[in-house]
DNA sequence: AAATTTGGTTTATATTATAAACTAGTTTAT
DNA sequence: ATAAACTAGTTTATAATATAAACCAAATTT
């Protein structure tokens, strides 16, 4: 039986992760509000992505306010369809 | 998004519960085979299972020895059921 | 110019997972 | 018959992880 992935086997980062495999960049409050998790946690959850290099994070400023977005990188695409083939297999569907 | 049952969204107890998932009553000695997981680890997750009446454990003996034999119960495989759909929406799959 | 809001980050705490140590007995070798 | 080794687990101490509360810097509103 292979070993899921243990940084995407955890709700809030598979969410993150499934929600930006369908879209580009997205922005920190986007994801806030797709994933209703609190700032605190959404901020470190995608720093364990970005150092994994599952994702990247971009930060710059949009009128006047500090503004991070981010998007999924090859890798975690990898990874996430990776995830999805042992799940598939472990569960039977 | 529809929350991931905390209880089946944990690596060990989901290989447990996804093996019992097609079989009836099961030995632990063929759950550490089948899971790779420690003795320990085993005996506390199959508890927290029970706990949650989503296995039943029965306790017997054989040549002797302690016997330790689970199943799902119909709980456990709502559960499953609804947790995989829950995935299925989340994932696209 | 004080109070509030935005957009986050850090960090202390709570929760959870895991393996090491233990229990209780059985079998085997001496 | 008794010590050593093994079976079949359970308990518990520790490690890892998740989470939210507290914080920060700057911008805006009053």
């Amino acid at each position: 039986m292979k070993k899921l992935n243990p940084l995407l086997h955890q709700e809030l980062r598979l969410s993150i992760i499934s929600f930006l495999a369908n879209v580009e960049w997205v922005e920190f409050n986007k994801l806030l509000e797709a994933t209703s998790a609190s700032k605190g946690n959404l901020s470190v959850q995608l720093k364990k992505l970005e150092t994994a290099d599952y994702i990247e994070i971009e930060k710059s400023f949009k009128d006047n306010y500090p503004l991070t977005r981010c998007r999924m990188t090859e890798l975690g695409r990898d990874e996430l369809e990776s995830y999805i083939q042992t799940l598939k297999s472990m569960l039977d569907i």
